[in-house]
RNA sequence: GGGCUCGUGGUCUAGCUGGUUAUGACGUCGCCUUGACAUGGCGGAGAUCCUGAGUUCGAAUCUCAGCGAGCCCA
C-alpha cells in the first residue's frame, strides 16, 4: 500500500527527503543485467580524475548522464552506467611529492607509487559521496579503477596487441618535455602562456640574426631566410660560422620564415619550437642536442655545459656583449608552451620513445560513423585529425602509471614481451618468464618508462562494453554512447577512437553526447584565481541535489556552455514548492471522497487537461530521445504549473469542492497528470518524483515504465483554449473593476463562433451564472456621455471652445456614435478637431445594458449590470 | 594566428529548417490574504532581436562584412 496520507507535511523538506531516499535506494536497483532480453544501452561514462573534489563541471556532465539512463531505463532498456576512476598521472605525483615533501627520486618506486595509490583511493571516497548525493543512478557493481591491476592489464593487453599489430613503435623523435616532471608529454598536455621576453640581435658571423633562445646557439645547425628576402639574395648555399661555437652551419631558404620578424634572418637549432622540428625535418639538418632530461646544457655546450638553461642564456648574452657581437635587445611578447600540470616551459627535445601510428583515415571514418549531438561538434575532431603532424608520443618518464610490458636483452638488445596470460607484469620488478627469443640469455633491462594515462582511459569503452582479453571484439561492442564535454574531444574522444579502431575495426559508440563548459556567474570559466568558483555540495547544502539537477538541465540548450546561476537554482527550488502543493491539494482531494476510478472523462475541462497532458508527454519524449533536456523539463513545468495548477485547478475546484457525480472525472484527470507528472519527472528529480510517488504507490517511480497517454481530442484542444481564455479575460474584467477574483458578479453571456460544451465550470470559478451562446450578440452600442480632451480644444478653439461643447453635449447622442467632421456654432461652420471628442460607449442586448469584454473577432463576453 | 560557438527587455535564456502579439525565469511596479501554495495568484511596464549591407513580398531567423564575447588550440 502507498503511504497514508496523514504523513504528508505542509512543506516539503528537501533535505530530509533527500536523505530518507539516499538510505533506502539500493545499489543493485540499477544493475546492468548480463543476458537480459531488454536491448542493452551501455554508457561509455568518462573516468574522472580523482583529485577529491566532484566539482560543478562534473556535476553538469554527471546529471546530463543520469538524465539519460533513467529515462532509457525507464524506456525498457538494460542500462549500464558504470563508473571508472582514471588515476593514473602527473597531477596525483605532484600532489604526493607536495604532501610528503618529497621528489619521485627520494623513494624508490614501489613505495612512491604506494604513496600515489593511498592518496587516490581517498579521493575516490570523497566523490564517490558527492555522487550519491547527486542521486546520480550508477552501477557500483561495474567500477573501475585503472590503477588495480585487473584494469591496467587491460591496458598492458591492448598495447601488447597494438605492438604485435606493427601499430606502436620505439623511435628517437622530437618530443614535448617537461624539465621539472622529467618526461615527456603529449600536445594535448601542453598550454600555451603569454610572457615577455627579450629579442636579441646579434652577429653572426656578419649576419644579422635576432633570437629569443640564444642558449641554444649550440644546438644551431642552419641559418634560413626567405627565398624572395632581397637582403639574402644568393646567400643560400654559403657556410657561416656560429659564433662562440665555432661550428659551420650552412644558409637555407624556406617560404616559412617571416622576412617583417627581427632581421628576416633566423637560426635554426634543434629544437627551439615545433617550427624548427619542421624545418630539420624537410631540410634533413643534422641534430645538436645542447639540452639533456633534467634541462640542463650538454657537452656540446662546451664551457657553459651543466648549467640550466635561463644561466646559460645570461652567460652567453654576457659572452656576446664582451664580444662586442650583441647589437641590441628588444622587449617581446610571446606564448611559451608549459606543462599543462606545473607550469615549466617545456621544451623539445629528441628521445627515444614510444609512439601509436596515428591511422587518420580510418579515425575518420569511424568518427563519422559516430552519431555527434550537438552535430557541430564532430567538425572539431575532423579540425583535429586532419592536422595531426606527430605520432601519438605514448611514452612517460614517470612512475605512477601503467608499466610498459617490455624487457630488453642485455646481451644483444632484443625487445622481450610477456605472453597475454602473465600480464599484469611490471617489468621493474619482474623478471622475463622466458629468455631472449634472439640469443637466449637470460640478462634482460627493464623499461622504466611507463604509459601515457590516456592509454588507459582510451579503453575505457572496451572495458565497459565487457573485454576480458579473450576476445577481439568485446561481447558489448560498440556502446550505445559517450558523454562527455568539448574540452577532451581532441583527447580522450580522438584516443578513444583511434584505440577501437586500432584494436576492433570500428567505431567505439553508436552516438555522442557532447556537454559545454560550466562558466561562473560572471560568463568566465571558473577559476580560483578569478574567485567565481561555485562548489556542487555548496548548492546541495542550500537547496538540495533536485534543484542543482534543474539547473543542469535548464540553464542552456545541450552542448551550449552553460553560467552557473544562482537564480535558476532558486527558482528550480520553488517549483519544488509549487509542485509540492499541487500534489499535496490533489492528494487529499482524491482522499476526500471516494470515486470511480474508471468514470469516463467527459467534461470539456477534463478533456482538455487530458488533451493537454498528452501533448506534454509527446513533447517531453521527443526531447529526451535527441537529449534536449531543457526543453524537456521545461514542457513539464509548464505543464503542471501553468496548465494544471493555475487553470484547470482553479477551473474544477466547484466541482472538486462539491459531492456530483461529475466529480469522478476531474478525480481521474487530476490522478493521471499525477502520475504523468511524476514520471516524466523523474529522471530530473529523483528525490522528489518518488517522494510524490509514494503516497501514489508502494513501487518505485524508477522502476515505472516511460508514460503512455494518449488522449488525442483535437476538439477538446480548441474549446478548452477558449475557456480558459474566457475565465482569463473574466478574471481581468474583474481585476479592472477593483473586484475580489471570487467576487459574485452577474449573468454573463459567452458569444463563441461554435458551441461549447461546458456545463458548469466556467460559471463556478468565476462565481457567475455563465451562459454559453453560438453566433455573434444582438449588440446596439449606445453613446452613454461625451468627454472632452481640453488639451486639444482649448488651444484650437480659444473663446468658442465653451459654446463648442455645448453644442456637442445637446446633438442627439446616436450622432456622436461617429463623430461629426463639422459643426455649426451661432451660424459659423467650424471643423471638429482630432481626438477633441470622446464618447462614452454602452452595449445593450435586448435593451438592457450591458458591459462588453472582446475577446477576439469571433469571441464577445457580455455581462450584465 | 587558427578552429568552433555565441551576441535577444536591467540580468540570464527560448525561438534561429524565414511569416508568432519574440518564450520563460529572476528583478521591477500595481492589485489580491480566495477553503494546495504569499516559496502564491492576477495584471502592468520594460526589447533599435550587436552594427552595416544583401537575398526576399516578408529576416531575430538565410548570405557577406565588421565589431564584441566565450571555449578549445597553435
Amino acid at each position: 500500500m502507498s503511504r497514508d496520507l496523514n504523513e504528508l507535511p505542509k512543506i516539503y523538506e528537501y533535505r530530509e527527503v533527500e536523505a530518507r531516499w539516499q538510505q533506502i535506494w539500493r545499489d543493485e536497483d540499477v544493475y546492468f543485467i548480463e543476458g537480459s532480453d531488454k536491448p542493452p544501452f551501455v554508457i561509455d561514462t568518462p573516468p574522472p580524475y580523482p583529485t577529491g573534489e566532484f566539482h560543478i563541471g562534473n556535476a553538469f556532465n554527471w546529471c546530463y548522464i543520469d538524465f539519460l539512463a533513467r529515462y532509457k531505463r525507464m524506456k525498457g532498456y538494460n542500462v549500464m552506467f558504470p563508473q571508472g576512476w582514471d588515476c593514473h598521472g602527473l597531477p596525483t605525483e605532484v600532489k604526493v611529492e607536495e604532501i610528503h615533501k618529497i621528489t619521485k627520486n627520494d623513494v624508490d618506486r614501489q613505495k612512491f607509487r604506494e604513496m600515489c595509490r593511498e592518496l587516490t583511493i581517498g579521493n575516490i571516497k570523497k566523490m564517490r559521496a558527492s555522487m550519491r548525493r547527486m542521486a546520480f543512478s550508477i552501477d557500483w557493481s561495474h567500477e573501475y579503477i585503472t590503477m588495480m591491476p585487473e584494469y591496467f592489464s587491460k591496458t598492458q593487453r591492448s598495447f601488447l596487441r597494438m605492438f604485435h599489430a606493427g601499430q606502436i613503435y620505439q623511435s628517437d623523435h622530437p618530443v614535448n618535455f617537461c624539465p621539472r616532471c622529467e618526461t615527456a608529454i603529449a600536445f594535448a598536455e601542453v598550454n600555451y602562456s603569454d610572457r615577455t621576453t627579450k629579442l636579441n640581435y646579434f652577429n653572426f658571423s656578419g649576419l644579422e640574426i635576432a633570437t629569443t633562445r640564444p642558449e641554444l646557439l649550440a644546438a644551431c645547425v642552419a641559418v634560413a631566410v626567405h627565398p624572395e628576402d632581397k637582403r639574402y639574395a644568393g646567400r643560400a648555399g654559403e657556410d657561416l660560422k656560429v659564433p662562440i661555437f665555432g661550428h659551420d652551419v650552412p644558409i637555407i631558404s624556406d617560404e616559412a620564415v617571416d622576412p617583417s620578424f627581427g632581421s628576416g634572418a633566423v637560426m635554426i637549432c634543434t629544437f627551439g619550437d615545433k617550427q624548427d622540428v619542421l624545418w630539420w625535418k624537410v631540410h634533413k639538418l643534422p641534430l645538436r642536442k645542447a639540452i639533456d632530461k633534467t634541462g640542463r646544457m650538454t657537452a656540446i655546450a662546451g664551457k657553459y655545459a651543466g648549467m640550466d638553461s635561463a644561466s646559460c642564456r645570461e652567460a652567453i648574452l654576457s659572452d656576446m656583449k664582451s664580444e662586442g657581437i650583441l647589437l641590441r635587445q628588444e622587449p617581446l611578447q610571446q606564448r611559451v608552451g608549459t606543462c599543462w600540470r606545473c607550469k615549466t616551459p617545456i621544451e623539445i627535445l629528441s628521445l627515444h620513445q614510444w609512439f601509436v601510428k596515428i591511422p587518420h583515415e580510418a579515425a575518420l571514418k569511424a568518427a563519422r560513423e559516430v552519431r555527434w549531438y550537438p552535430e557541430h561538434m564532430f567538425l572539431r575532431m575532423e579540425n583535429w585529425i586532419s592536422q595531426m603532424e606527430w605520432d601519438w608520443c605514448i611514452s612517460r618518464q614517470r612512475i605512477f602509471a601503467s608499466p610498459i610490458p617490455i624487457w630488453f636483452c642485455k646481451d644483444c638488445g632484443q625487445i622481450i614481451l610477456p605472453d597475454e596470460e602473465d600480464l599484469p607484469v611490471d617489468p621493474t620488478v619482474d623478471a622475463p618468464k622466458k629468455p631472449c627469443p634472439k640469443c637466449g640469455s637470460t640478462a634482460y633491462v627493464p623499461e622504466t618508462d611507463v604509459l601515457d594515462t590516456w592509454m588507459d582511459s582510451s579503453i575505457s569503452v572496451m572495458h565497459v562494453t565487457g573485454w576480458d582479453g579473450t576476445q577481439k571484439i568485446p561481447p558489448h561492442f560498440p556502446a550505445q554512447i559517450r558523454p562527455q564535454g568539448h574540452d577532451i574531444i581532441r583527447t580522450w574522444a580522438f584516443y578513444t577512437i583511434l584505440r577501437a579502431v586500432s584494436l576492433t575495426g570500428s567505431k567505439p559508440w553508436e552516438q555522442i553526447l557532447v556537454n559545454g563548459m560550466v562558466l561562473g556567474e560572471d560568463g568566465f570559466k571558473m577559476s580560483k584565481s578569478r574567485g567565481n568558483v561555485t562548489v556542487p555540495e555548496e548548492i546541495l547544502e542550500e537547496y538540495g541535489a533536485d534543484s542543482l539537477r534543474q539547473w543542469a538541465a535548464l540553464g542552456a540548450a545541450t552542448g551550449s556552455d552553460i553560467q552557473f546561476n544562482w537564480n535558476d537554482v532558486v527558482a528550480a527550488n520553488r517549483f519544488l514548492t509549487k509542485m509540492w502543493n499541487i500534489a499535496r491539494f490533489s492528494l487529499m482531494q482524491l482522499d476526500r471522497a471516494p470515486y470511480d476510478k474508471n468514470a469516463p472523462v467527459t467534461a470539456l475541462a477534463d478533456r482538455w487537461l487530458l488533451n493537454r497532458l498528452s501533448g506534454t508527454v509527446r513533447e517531453v519524449s521527443e526531447s529526451l530521445e535527441t537529449y534536449q533536456f531543457d526543453k524537456g523539463l521545461k514542457a513539464i513545468r509548464e505543464f503542471a504549473w501553468d496548465v494544471l495548477a493555475d487553470n484547470y485547478i482553479e477551473i474544477v475546484k466547484g466541482r472538486l469542492y462539491g459531492q456530483s457525480p461529475d466529480r469522478d472525472g476531474a478525480c481521474v484527470a487530476i490522478r493521471r497528470s499525477l502520475d504523468a507528472i511524476c514520471r516524466m519527472l523523474a529522471p530530473f528529480t529523483p528525490y522528489f518524483s518518488e517522494e510524490i510517488w509514494s503516497y501514489l504507490s508502494d513501487e518505485s517511480v524508477h522502476k515505472q515504465p516511460w508514460v503512455s497517454c494518449t488522449f488525442d481530442d483535437a476538439k477538446a484542444g480548441e474549446s478548452g483554449e477558449i475557456l480558459v481564455k474566457v475565465i482569463a479575460e473574466i478574471r481581468r474584467y474583474k481585476h479592472d473593476k477593483g473586484l475580489a477574483l471570487n467576487a459574485p458578479l452577474g449573468g454573463v453571456t459567452v458569444y463563441t463562433p461554435s458551441a461549447m460544451d461546458d456545463e458548469c465550470d466556467a460559471g463556478a470559478a468565476l462565481n457567475c451564472t455563465l451562459t454559453w451562446k453560438t453566433g455573434m450578440p444582438e449588440l446596439k452600442q449606445v453613446v452613454s456621455g461625451v468627454r472632452f480632451d481640453m488639451g486639444i480644444i482649448g488651444p484650437k478653439l480659444r473663446g468658442k471652445a465653451k459654446a463648442f461643447m455645448e453644442t456637442i453635449e445637446k446633438m442627439p447622442r446616436e450622432d456622436l456614435l461617429t463623430i461629426p467632421e463639422m459643426i455649426e456654432i451661432g451660424g459659423e461652420t467650424i471643423a471638429v478637431p482630432g481626438g477633441a471628442v470622446i464618447p462614452q460607449l454602452s452595449y445593450t442586448v435586448a435593451g438592457s445594458s450591458v458591459d462588453l469584454i472582446p475577446v477576439n473577432d469571433s469571441i464577445i463576453i457580455t455581462v450584465s449590470q
